[in-house]
RNA sequence: GGCCCGAUGGCGGAGUGGUUACGCAGAGGACUGCAAAUCCUUGCACGCCGGUUCGAUUCCGGCUCGGGCCUCCA
């Protein structure tokens, strides 16, 4: 065990993971355009390099992980026209809310979440530099990335430019050079947010350019690479494509990242992947609605490897609140364990978290299974939150007025007490110890 | 059309060239006033067709089916 495999989309192989540098470990991940409203899918990728960041903190590695959030694209501002809203309201709406998802699920909160609006300098000063280098040029329109002038444009995701220009639609814009050259800045319309970019023009920058200027800012000044760039696999083209050819024209063509990390998608069951679009989504605030514990949504996503597709459905929600009840019984109130090497074997395997979680089963030390589910954010509530609610008056009331039913051996009384309560979705269990409930 | 991934028992989902995944659900038993929880026992499997092999669910080829990307997308 010992070393992380990591599957490496840029070769497409298990590579056994090691930082660039010493014991640092920088990750930069693709995170959210909140137009919209983020969904389970969503939540399903940041949970996953949530995982990766835990696993490598847990190999003692001295890990920064960024994650961007483009606070500026065109639906955000095609929905503050429609509302008459300001983009930025929308904006941060959506993504507050999304952080109350991501904290219910007990994501950690990224070392930086750098906003594109924020990184404008940044952003105009890279674009300066593909112009001055000829990657880039002036249209009516925009200023957009010539794909011809970076001989290596396609290599992530295994496309060739004459098959992409072959296949491509044809584009209501005109003013491109070629089909496959995207936007790096687009010119404001009336009415439109603006940044000043002279002496080309006031507008907005394009969402490529946004994560090569924030990943070079924050985790890669010098330009020579970071550790693991990450997203859903839906970023492999032409999003990541597009960023490394923008940072290596601009970084003396050294590679943008050293690992490539896609997680696969969530479908809802008998479905495509959750979209907007197909109006097939899940939000965690529906699920929380559902049942409060967030922690039986966390296991649930990753009772799947993150690479496989994983179909959500209402018995897998009900499998997983089974599972945890049941390792939540057996940890009991035990501390001060440490992680089953079998668990931290499974991890170490490319983050395989189905298996991980099977090893968890066979743990019978509480403690023990405590440290290992901690590797992956489980079981970190105590066992008496989870059965038993907060001290509930009424309910402990009528647990003693039933125990005293059975002691005058009255058991239609204590059955009629009990099916009361079932009603209401509480479960009691005599024990030795006189009688527990549980939110069933 | 191009590129990529997958196909395992009722469900989720590992793994392996020859013997057990594991969890959930189910069945039987113990326990219980009856249940629940727990414990014991237990049934159920590797998409199709070829090939390699002493032997393939596992390796190779083909096929079928499903999913993803090729346009904004986690």
């Amino acid at each position: 065990m010992g070393h992380l495999k990591l599957y490496n989309t840029r070769t497409r192989s298990l590579e056994t993971f090691a930082p660039l540098h010493g014991n640092e470990v920088r990750i930069y991940v693709c995170g959210l355009t909140p137009s919209a409203q983020a969904h389970l899918g969503h939540a399903r990728s940041f949970l996953f390099f949530d995982l990766l960041r835990r696993f490598l903190k847990h190999k003692g590695y001295d890990v920064t992980y960024v994650q961007n959030v483009t606070d500026v694209d065109d639906r955000s501002i095609n929905r503050a026209k429609e509302t008459g809203e300001d983009y930025r309201s929308i904006v941060e709406g959506y993504f507050d809310e999304f952080k109350a998802s991501k904290r219910a699920l007990g994501v950690m909160e990224p070392d930086a979440e750098p906003h594109a609006t924020q990184y404008v300098p940044q952003i105009i000063e890279m674009i300066r530099e593909l112009i001055a280098a000829g990657h880039a040029y002036v249209v009516q329109d925009g200023i957009y990335y010539r794909v011809s002038s970076f001989a290596n444009y396609g290599r992530l995701s295994n496309r060739n430019v004459a098959e992409l220009e072959a296949g491509a639609r044809i584009e209501v814009d005109e003013h491109k050079e070629d089909p496959l050259d995207f936007a790096l800045w687009k010119f404001a319309k009336p009415g439109e947010p603006r940044w000043p970019f002279d002496p080309y023009g006031d507008g907005r920058p394009g969402w490529h350019i946004e994560c090569s200027a924030m990943s070079h800012a924050l985790l890669d000044p010098q330009g020579t690479g970071f550790d693991v760039h990450g997203g859903g696999a839906d970023l492999i083209f032409p999003h990541h494509e597009n960023e490394i050819a923008q940072s290596r024209c601009t970084h003396q063509g050294a590679p943008l990242a050293r690992y490539w990390v896609h997680n696969g998608f969530l479908s809802m069951a008998g479905s495509e992947k959750m979209s907007k679009s197909l109006g097939n989504v899940v939000t965690v605030a529906d699920l929380l609605a559902q049942d409060p514990r967030g922690e039986i949504y966390r296991f649930a996503l990753l009772s799947a490897h993150y690479r496989q597709p994983l179909e959500w459905s209402e018995s897998l929600i009900a499998q997983s609140k089974a599972t945890l009840d049941r390792l939540y019984r057996v940890a009991g109130d035990a501390t001060g364990g440490a992680p089953d090497p079998a668990v931290l074997e499974a991890l170490a395997d490319d983050l395989n978290t189905p298996l991980a979680l099977s090893r968890l089963s066979a743990i019978e030390d509480g403690a023990t299974l405590r440290a290992s589910a901690a590797l992956m954010g489980l079981l970190e509530g105590g066992a008496g939150a989870w059965f038993q609610g907060e001290g509930d008056s009424r309910i402990d009331a009528l647990v003693a007025a039933r125990a005293e039913a059975k002691q005058a051996r009255d058991f239609a009384e204590a059955d009629r007490i009990r099916a009361e309560l079932a009603a209401e979705g509480i479960v009691l269990e005599d024990g030795p110890q006189g009688t527990s409930w549980r939110r069933a």
